[in-house]
DNA sequence: TCGATCGATGTAAACGTTATTACCCTAGTG
DNA sequence: CACTAGGGTAATAACGTTTACATCGATCGA
């Protein structure tokens, strides 16, 4: 292992310059800095991570936290977050927690003290617990905001009011009369949202009837279970909890000989690249995902590089944007 | 921060007698244990990952470098390696390349000191690149085999042959007799066994005409672009490089009034969760992913928890199966 | 009973980096 | 010319762990 210590006897000065020749180049003379460079990359000298920890406090890595990194949602984000983190010199360790809350409190204890920050996305953990988190480490949530009054736990959330307004906007104007929203898991901070802004939207809108079905697997196994019972409703438009559930609703159907759009409007959620994968192409309300990843990165990096900077701004919004595919289309359009 | 030294305090012990305590907790007395783990408790101590990989030149992490997080192909993949890294009790970090070279070369260059091993998946690196950079690091590959004679890099790869063949006996069992491969990236490692595997697959049957066409974008919307090209082969089964090429294929033929399986036969390549989203599900030949990363970190942590104890056992294939799903039929079945 | 052996613990020296302090040397100023 | 200011560099002390070695009883065989 090549060390400072090599380098500064191949460049002929002490090891102190050599590592403020790399941290702060305009601390040294002009020739010193060409020539420790020089000798940095002939011998190939890369500074001790370890080292650099321990005696700095700071690792130069953040850990991302889901609960499915195989739900192209997470994998988006993931991306995203990847992404920012490389251009902001930042490494990045992404956990999955195959869902389950009691790995997610174990992996973010383990992480806390050996990372800079957390990034939490959609949570399984309580209030209490993450309050007590984000006392003990930066961190920032992602799908989850907390509601207290002092609290001041940074969170990038998506604007679900705006995105379901739209979508039911769309289907409205369209000349649906009877909507039906397949929602996901009634734990999910997510769902809650959706659920009471398609309702506060469906109320202010004459003569839309609502239907809601609850706790349907977020998957599209999930929606082919309930296909039937979406049939049953009479409605002639569905909003499904997201775009995977919408798959299984779509593939279902088609096998029981229900058309898209012809016969019934379907809607997905996140708009991931799975709207792309089916027949008819599906219209999908969501965020760039990718944007997402990269904004909680930038708060989190925020937070850490310029501390108690602004304690203000604490919180971003993503507004979702409306996609119109195949999949919707007036009702009895055929 | 706790250290050594505040449970040491609290335990009435020596730093050491902590230390050992949790790495060799044979090696200390029973009572000593259960007072050090009780302040250790009570402290809520943490050795610091820093420290202790300075000292001991072991950073606990390996690093999982892939070209694209959101291709479902190598989400899963993580995802069986993730598990496997936390059973083992290592960290994972996950790299991203975007599928660009000198990403790649870059990430690894970096990553290779600062962690105790390297999986590669689908390298994009030159054979020359590869050799190098396992010389100077633990390193296995995946979905690639380096060729040279004595080289031993470790790789986990897939058994392309035994499910090719398995995909051709059962399209030429059902009657196909036109077949037409829609292969990948001519680049690729993983296209160019698929291609040759198919072609002597093919080969040995009789009666059997086979075309291929390359260079096809493996994402649903290179399946698209190339859907009316491979109509116009003549051929009555399909195989496509990927499942989500696969998907594309599906999705144009659909709006272009073709029907699967009545008129056209379809297989597709790595059995992602992408077969189940579409209609109808697409009958694929591939291994289980989750499987694939497990076996990787298997081999790779296997090399460096125990140096030099098997030269041989360095290379795992994993064999696919063919899940028979609605995509394909006997040829003219309507 | 005495030395050898062994088990349990303590002492202290690393690991490679960075930050603080001290130093030197040159140039500027009265 | 003496004195100071200040830029550039060197020496050195941490950072928190782990581990080789030393120490000290106690046990055991002769």
């Amino acid at each position: 292992m090549v060390t400072v210590h090599d380098v500064a006897a191949r460049s002929g000065v002490s090891i102190a310059t050599v590592s403020r020749t790399l941290r702060e180049p305009h601390r040294v003379s002009d020739d010193t800095r060409v020539r420790v460079l020089a000798a940095v990359d002939e011998l190939g000298y890369r500074p001790n991570r370890a080292a650099s920890s321990l005696r700095r406090g700071r690792t130069g890595v953040i850990a991302l936290v889901v609960p499915d990194i195989e739900n192209p949602y997470f994998a988006s984000m993931t991306k995203g977050a990847q992404v920012m983190c490389r251009a902001r010199g930042y490494g990045l360790v992404v956990v999955d927690t195959t869902e389950r809350a009691e790995i997610e409190d174990e992996e973010v204890r383990a992480l806390r003290s050996q990372t800079d920050g957390l990034i939490i996305a959609s949570s399984r953990l309580s209030d209490e617990r993450l309050t007590e988190i984000a006392d003990a480490a930066p961190c920032v949530l992602v799908n989850r905001r907390l509601t207290g009054p002092g609290e001041a736990v940074p969170s990038v959330t998506i604007d679900e009011e705006t995105g379901v307004e739209a979508a039911v906007a769309h289907l409205y104007d369209l000349g649906h009369r009877g909507l039906l929203y397949v929602g996901g898991p009634s734990r999910s901070w997510s769902q809650a949202r959706r659920s009471a802004a398609i309702a506060e939207a469906a109320a202010s809108r004459a003569g839309l009837h609502l239907v809601q079905v609850s706790d349907c697997v977020p998957t599209s196994e999930g929606g082919r279970a309930v296909a039937r019972e979406a049939l049953a409703t009479g409605a002639t438009a569905v909003i499904a909890y997201n775009d995977l559930v919408a798959a299984g609703l779509l593939a279902q159907w088609t096998e029981l000989g229900v058309r898209v759009p012809d016969d019934l409007s379907l809607v997905g959620f996140d708009d991931t690249f799975v709207t792309g994968l089916v027949t008819p192409p599906l219209t999908s309300v969501g965020v760039d995902l990718r944007e997402l990843g990269d904004a909680a990165v930038e708060l989190l990096l925020d937070r850490i590089d310029r501390p108690d900077a602004n304690a203000e701004g604490n919180d971003r919004t993503v507004v979702p944007r409306l996609v119109v595919r195949a999949s919707t289309a007036a009702p009895g359009a055929r």
